[in-house]
DNA sequence: CTCGGTGCAAAGCTTTTGCATCCGC
DNA sequence: GCGGATGCAAAAGCTTTGCACCGAG
């Protein structure tokens, strides 16, 4: 039987790697968001994580909220999403499978797609611009052709 | 000799038609706003472009540059997108070659980029999903190799 | 003990909304 | 003339900032 990995524990550690090389302090609020984070699953934006902790009774304030995320996104334990509305959303990204979003056009649903040949596209491009590619952020906006969507135009 | 191509031209009957199609109003600061945002390169906000238009002494509100961006989009007239900050950034995209956005990282600097390939991801994963794929956006997220950046750091 | 981090509330900014007026059709 | 569209200003909503206090190192 493989061995059940401990995805926190792993997070746990590279965020308190992150911290101390940048002599940063290693505080509770810091680790209370990030446990929260990875306990959640899908995306979340920053209001939804405030209000779900003040739920469980923990004393944080956005400031902070905002501030550990910047934090988690520098360590690539998160990654923020501009999905168009202008609201943030965020989405842990640590352990899991790299993948891209397609929006549904009628309902905003969003759906996840891997494709590896996207990995070729940032190879390229970024030699050809001298650039080094770090990372990437590819939506696909998409109508339903099977008539799924609920808000489905005519 | 070829002939020059008058893309305000053609943009103009693209929108009239369209307005027309949806039963909308073809009034002055719809074709203000359209003619604005075709004399200028490059990207822009919203508020530049009401303080252009308010430069030149055109009475335009910032309600109504919103409103009508929102037709022009629909129309692909003009394109939106994300860049990560909260400020909405638009173009024209009539005319000009599809291309695709790699920001820096250090100096935010914005470089557009052209890879087919991408179409036959859009291809596929609609296919995949069932989906119709009406347009995408990939922003690359990159740092200079070469020390051109001003805001390089270290 | 220091000073970075936090909570709280206020301020900032972009975008949306309400309403009286205007004008395209 | 009707009803959609506009201008203006106020409101809304997300994010940042200021400040006094707290607590990690």
């Amino acid at each position: 039987m493989a061995v059940e990995r401990d995805i926190f524990g792993e997070v746990k550690q590279i965020f308190t790697a992150y911290l101390e090389n940048r002599g940063l302090r290693k505080t509770p609020e810091r680790f209370a968001i990030l446990e929260e984070i990875y306990s959640k699953d899908g995306h979340f934006d920053v209001d939804s994580l405030y209000i779900s902790m003040k739920n469980k009774n923990y004393r944080v304030s956005r400031a902070t909220v905002y501030n550990s995320l910047d934090l988690l996104m520098e360590c690539d334990l998160v990654s923020k999403h501009q999905f168009g509305q202008n609201l943030a959303q965020y989405e842990k990204s640590y352990g899991f499978k790299q993948h891209d979003h397609l929006i549904c056009t009628d309902c905003h649903k969003v759906v996840e797609f891997c494709d590896p040949r996207i990995q070729n596209i940032q190879t390229t491009v970024g030699d050809l611009l001298k650039f080094k590619v770090l990372h990437h952020s590819l939506i696909l906006y998409a109508a339903c052709k099977d008539n799924n969507c609920q808000n489905k135009k005519s």
